[in-house]
Parts: C-alpha cells; structure tokens; sequence
DNA sequence: ATTCTGACCTGATTGC
DNA sequence: TGCAATCAGGTCAGAA
C-alpha cells in the first residue's frame, strides 16, 4: 500500500525510535525480496549506528554511521553508508520493544541497543515485513552527495515539494508525450510519490481526465495539477497515511484516509461533488477510477 | 526514444 | 465447503 504519504509516516514514526541508536544484530530469515538481501548485510550492519533518516520517493533512506571502536577490515567499513528501503506493495517497517516471535513474512530483525548504551532500558528490534516481497532492503556505500546517482534513485523526478515542482515542470517534461496523464503521473519520472490511489485522486481533484495524452495537457491545467498533487499527499501525509488492507503506522496507529476518497475504489458510487457514476477503466493493467463528468 | 508487457510474490475476495 | 480465478498500494527489465 505504501505510496509517498505512508512511507513518511513510517519515517516520522522511526525517527524518535531509532535515530542514535547501536545496531547489535541483524537477523535476515528470507533474502528473497525484490532483489536478494546481500549475504554481507549482517556484517556491514552490525556495530553500526543510525544516524538520519530521509526519504526519496517511496525509498527510506537510513544513514548508517561507522562503528566506534573497531578494528576495520576495509575502508568501507570506516565509512558512513545507506540502507535503503523500499516496501513495495505489502511492506511494513515497525518498531517493537518487546517483539512479538517473528511471523513467516518478518524478513528481517534489526536490533537496537539502548540509546544509553547497554545496561538499562531494553534493546528495540526494528522488524521489516512483506508478504508480498516486492519489497528492498539495500545497502550502499555512497556518501550523502552521491545518493542521488545511485542506480534506483537517479532517474527518479521530483520530490512534490520541492519548489521546482510545478505546472511549468510537468508541461515541460511532457511535450511530444502520448502516454495517458494517469501513466505518466504514476511513473515517477516528472514528480515522485505519487501511486495508484493518490494518482486518480489529484487528477480528479485537477478535473482531469486520466486518459488525455500528457502532451496535450496546458500549462494553466498543469498547474492545477501540481496544485492537487501536492495537496493530496499532504492530507494524506496529515492523516497518517493509508489503510486500506494492511498498512500500519511504525508506531502501530492507523490512517483512515480512504474513508475520503472522492473516487480511488468508488466505481459505481455517486461522484462527491455532482453525483455523476464513477467509472472504473484499466490503465497500463492497473485500475483508474475517475469521474466523467467532472474531468475532462 | 518512448511505450507497452511481463515478471516478481502472497493473501483476500469473488464466483461457480 | 472447496477450489480456481481475479485482484491488490510498486516498478524494473526487456520487447515492441
């Protein structure tokens, strides 16, 4: 489920958990994810100390800083590094203090020592689950500067918030395009976050019809359209993110954001705003949901 | 270069 | 009740 807004509510609610704190072990039980957990993780991680967590797109990015004290084997282990994770469709990523046995879709167990160091206070295990394992845990060696040529992040568009994000943006990356505007939202090359629901939710609330070709869209809709996306996501954001099947909040709390849908998963149902049928179409093999009569 | 399709997985739901 | 078919929040790799 995780689109944009769940993953960073997942990143708020780690942050007061984890950030400081000594990994002592590392347990993978399934290496099986998107791509295979590397068999080095365990090792690399281990000793290490988290120190930021950010997020680009739909990836957390976990700063991994150097262990204190010890003996390197390799110049790479002296050095800050990154692991980054994706959650793909199902993933979860949650912070217990007294964890639960592991379920057969917990892949992964990160086990945190008390800020304090040991002594008091119980260690906290930061569990990542995925039924589904289109998910990824990855670990880089790049500096902070260089993340962002990293291989899965370098052709990522950008961050809805960031202040070059806007009409002008969008119509400029999709002159001469015919890919539909649902495609090409959804791909994440002109704007990041955006996933199936949010998607036919900001091109309804632009008024858009998720069929038109992008390269046909003007710049006054465009700006209608950056407009919605980011307020879209910033209400979700709001709300805590999503829970339509499985997703749950690092802290354990739940987002209703889909009791407010206006049309993602309504196919039938009254539109909100004139009570005009809402439509279901497939796009690209993944459902759009629009109203016809309030987007064209 | 751009666009489209298949692939990766499990689990919940639907329909016979 | 059982079982097969369908669908689900993502996105990469390769074909067309």
């Amino acid at each position: 489920m995780p689109e944009l807004p769940e993953v960073e509510v997942t990143r708020r609610g780690l942050l007061p958990h984890v950030v400081g704190r000594r990994i002592v072990q590392v347990t993978v039980r399934h290496r099986g994810l998107r791509w295979p957990v590397e068999p080095e993780l365990e090792a690399r991680l281990t000793g290490r100390v988290i120190g930021r967590i950010e997020r680009r797109g739909k990836y957390l990015l976990l700063e991994c800083l150097p262990a204190a004290n010890a003996d390197h084997a390799t110049a790479d282990d002296s050095a800050p590094g990154w692991l980054l994770v994706h959650l793909g469709m199902t993933g979860t990523l949650r912070v217990h203090v007294d964890a639960p046995p592991a379920g057969s879709h917990d892949h992964l167990d990160i086990e945190l020592a008390p800020a304090d160091g040991p002594g008091d206070g119980a260690n906290m295990v930061l569990r990542f689950r995925d039924p589904r394992r289109f998910g990824a845990i990855i670990w880089t060696p790049l500096a902070e500067a260089a993340l962002s040529e990293h291989p899965l992040l370098r052709r990522l568009g950008l961050e809805p918030f960031d202040p070059r994000f806007d009409g002008a943006w969008f119509h400029r990356l999709t002159r001469g395009r015919s890919m539909a505007i649902k495609q090409a939202l959804l791909a994440g090359e002109i704007v990041v976050g955006v996933g199936n629901i949010y998607c036919s939710e900001s091109l309804f609330r632009a008024g858009i019809r998720p069929t038109t070709p992008a390269g046909k869209i003007s710049l006054a809709r465009y700006d209608k359209l950056a407009v919605a996306v980011r307020e879209t996501l910033t209400e979700a954001i709001a709300r805590g993110g999503t829970t339509l099947r499985d997703f749950v909040g690092s802290d354990g709390s739940s987002g209703y954001f889909q009791l407010d849908c206006l049309v993602y998963d309504r196919a039938g149902e009254p539109c909100r705003v004139c009570g005009t049928s809402i439509r279901q179409i497939v796009q690209g093999q993944r459902s759009t949901f629009y109203c016809p009569h309030c987007q064209h």
